[in-house]
DNA sequence: TAAGCGTGGCT
DNA sequence: TAGCCAAGCTT
């Protein structure tokens, strides 16, 4: 076992973080707890564990549920298609290994939602093989640790990583390894200001000893994100004695799979002289406007938007199976982006 | 291969 | 403040 390795489990034994997941044996909690922590951090994700744990508390029982009902416990968690993939893959793993997570690095690695990573973390945290792991936090403890000085997210750059995460990587102790990095990472070895003077491998750090912590992982430039503005329709109709609005769902693929939205459509100038045109194009409704509720903004990823409701009249609608009138008190049921959360909490 | 995919906290 | 970033995967 490398010196690396020795100072890092040793600082682990002592240091590591109590998650609910680490609580579970079992290999569904952790493929449910490492799914929900892509791209998430660890507050966000522990109380949509416990919820998730409560509902859906075995493969049998995420096999069974529906769609909808998968979606709508994930609402806010983000990245709707893990939580597609993961009913997804609770099917086949019903279907084809009788309830129960294959014990195997490639067969895990062919489930929906399982990318090198994941497949990595449950084969060394659940079942102790011997399997290195490469995440966000033990690509930059490594990129530092080793100065690797090569972008980290190019293919050269994952290559030496992932050669790195294996060449440390000590038998029978997989598990507590790749979660040592993974918690030196989150709590010692952050992003920005890392902690390095209280840091168990402070002294076989490359880049600590070079003065350059800030220049490692090396990254490339990002572009920048363009900015978008909607215009949506919010119909609201008394349909047995109680008020109803008119929701579209989106296509099962792409931004927000599956989840639910007030009738919208991008414009190009004045959101007020565009909306009936614009939503007539994008959905097939014949709207006239009647009020202004006021703006939504949001960043993704990738771009942000500006989105203006208005209150609408319904002059006409073609039939569309994506489309529903949906009672106001019962808007809480229907997965919906935040955008369109946050609309329908006005209406209530 | 690089772009697409959410959200919220931090600086 | 506006951008950066976080336990990645899919196409």
């Amino acid at each position: 076992m490398s010196r690396f390795t020795s100072r890092l489990l040793t600082w682990y034994r002592d240091n590591k973080r109590d998650l609910p997941w680490r609580g579970h044996p079992d290999s569904y909690a952790v493929w449910i707890s490492e799914i929900m922590l892509q791209q998430t951090r660890v507050e966000t994700v522990i109380p949509y564990f416990e919820k998730w744990m409560k509902r859906f508390p075995t493969v049998e029982a995420l096999a069974d549920a529906s769609e909808q009902d998968v979606l709508n416990l994930w609402e806010g968690l983000g990245y709707y298609s893990r939580a597609r993939n993961l009913q997804k893959a609770a099917k086949i793993i019903v279907e084809q290994y009788n309830g129960k997570l294959p014990r195997n690095l490639d067969a895990l690695r062919k489930l929906p939602g399982i990318g090198r990573y994941t497949a990595g973390a449950i084969a060394s945290m659940a079942f102790g093989l011997d399997e290195p792991a490469l995440d966000g936090n033990i690509r930059r403890v490594l990129a530092r640790v080793f100065d690797v000085n090569v972008p980290a997210d190019s293919p050269t750059g994952e290559k030496v990583l992932w050669g790195l995460a294996a060449k440390h990587l000590p038998n029978g102790e997989a598990g507590d390894y790749n979660q040592a990095l993974m918690d030196l990472g989150a709590t010692i070895c952050l992003p920005k200001n890392p902690r390095c003077l209280i840091c168990p491998v402070m002294k076989l750090c490359k880049a600590r000893e070079l003065g350059i912590q800030d220049q490692r992982p090396v990254v490339r430039p990002k572009k920048k994100t363009p900015h978008y503005v909607h215009a949506a329709a919010v119909i609201v109709r008394r349909i047995a004695n109680s008020p109803h609005v008119l929701l579209a769902k989106r296509p099962s693929k792409g931004l927000l799979g599956g989840m639910w939205e007030f009738p919208n459509a991008r414009v190009n100038g004045d959101p007020a002289k565009e909306l009936t045109q614009a939503i007539q194009t994008a959905t097939r409704l014949k709207v006239r406007e009647k009020e202004a509720l006021g703006t939504v903004e949001h960043a993704y990823s990738h771009f942000s938007v500006t989105v203006h409701p208005f209150r609408c009249q319904l002059v006409s609608m073609s039939e569309n199976q994506n489309l529903k009138w949906v009672r106001v008190e019962k808007l809480e049921d229907y997965p919906m982006g935040r955008i369109d959360r946050q609309i329908a909490r006005q209406l209530i």
